[in-house]
DNA sequence: TGAATTATTGACCAAACGGTCAGGATCAAG
DNA sequence: CTTGATCCTGACCGTTTGGTCAATAATTCA
């Protein structure tokens, strides 16, 4: 239950390539796909290009891997909504964990980032697909509690977006927010309460 | 006033110049810096490569022209706050002109969101300097207005991040929006709605 | 231990890319 | 028309980069 693939991976292999994982996820996210080289992800991750390429058949591979390796953990938050929970915990409580997100893995929003900006060349097929019901599943928990009148009516589709761009905002673009708030100051810790406010806000019905 | 550099450009150099602007937002907002190349922007510029290279030194001479050149067009919405004006209108009709901008100019858009992504190494001195000027006046005019009870309390530099990112988010990640939300919507019109009716909320004093 | 499998690397290749340059075409002005 | 300045290009160069490969080292396991 733990890893049905322990035979199939050494020990050596698991290592090796948890290590290219990582010098990717470094040079991806500072660089972009085009901006980062093998030679680069090799450095990173302490080994020779060439052994980079001994278990992953090409950069495309490396980066398809990691993307979709990624994923899975990317979207927990939202299905960790509760339908049987308090409809404003819930949603404030989703904020949150995607602003510790953005404070804790600020590599992996990067990453992402740069691959919707891209046009996802690589994620085509899990933005029409899997994504779209995650967040349809997500949608009809919001609209069911608008229904009820536990929370204000607005567009669930919409309002994800919005929990989307700001809480990623305070990673992807960091240097910016940074400079506009200046030093000694902590985006993050401000920012949750910012939005903590406004979705109390928005949502109190 | 109009010009005063008419004499020092030809009509010839005025053309092509605005040629390879053009070209040059086309394939940096769609590939970033490093994935652009210099035959790219000529082929969409009409232009041959060397060509490109007699109106501008380098690749990074191209960048740093155009990035500079759009950087006033891209932050007058902000500095056209009137601080005379009625407070909830003009925030939200700040709101408005940036998601215009988002729609209408999505590629200036993405070009300015690599340059962050990246961590802005054309763009230090801006950020550090007059962006930070710019907000400080706008958080002045704001700060005024919730001091007055015009406007309920809130941090003003966050509140300026929210709209940055949100109305951004609808033209950097347009594919997502697209794919979430599916055909026959307009994610413009409908971002729109929800952020006048959320902005609403939080500053109504 | 020894054979077989797995892991690693230096050297190398072809393509792509940023940029140069000598020379030719075009244009403006007298 | 002539002349000088501006404009344009094919051919070329050095470097970077993704990827290959033959040879070697390390590991595994009977």
């Amino acid at each position: 239950m733990t890893d049905a693939k322990m035979p199939r991976m050494t020990r050596i292999q698991q290592k090796n390539r948890d290590l290219i994982m990582d010098g990717a996820l470094n040079v991806f996210s500072a660089n972009g796909f085009r901006g980062a080289t093998i030679d680069q992800i090799a450095r990173s991750a302490g080994l020779s290009k060439p052994n980079v390429l001994y278990y992953f058949s090409s950069k495309d591979d490396i980066h398809r891997t990691l993307l979709t390796e990624l994923l899975d953990m990317w979207l927990a938050p939202m299905q960790q909504i509760d339908p049987a929970g308090d409809p404003m915990s819930e949603v404030l409580g989703y904020v949150a964990a995607k602003m510790r997100m953005s404070r804790d893995y600020p590599r992996e929003s990067r990453l992402f980032a740069y691959e919707i900006l891209q046009g996802a060349p690589h994620l085509t097929q899990i933005l029409g697909g899997g994504l779209r019901e995650i967040v349809d599943r997500t949608v009809a928990v919001l609209q069911g509690w608008m229904d009820d009148g536990r929370l204000a009516r607005t567009d669930p589709r919409h309002l994800i977006f919005s929990i989307w761009s700001m809480t990623q905002h305070y990673a992807d673009f960091e240097i910016q927010v940074r400079a506009v708030l200046g030093r000694g100051r902590d985006p993050f810790d401000e920012g949750q309460a910012f939005l903590d406010q406004m979705y109390r806000k928005l949502l109190t019905p």
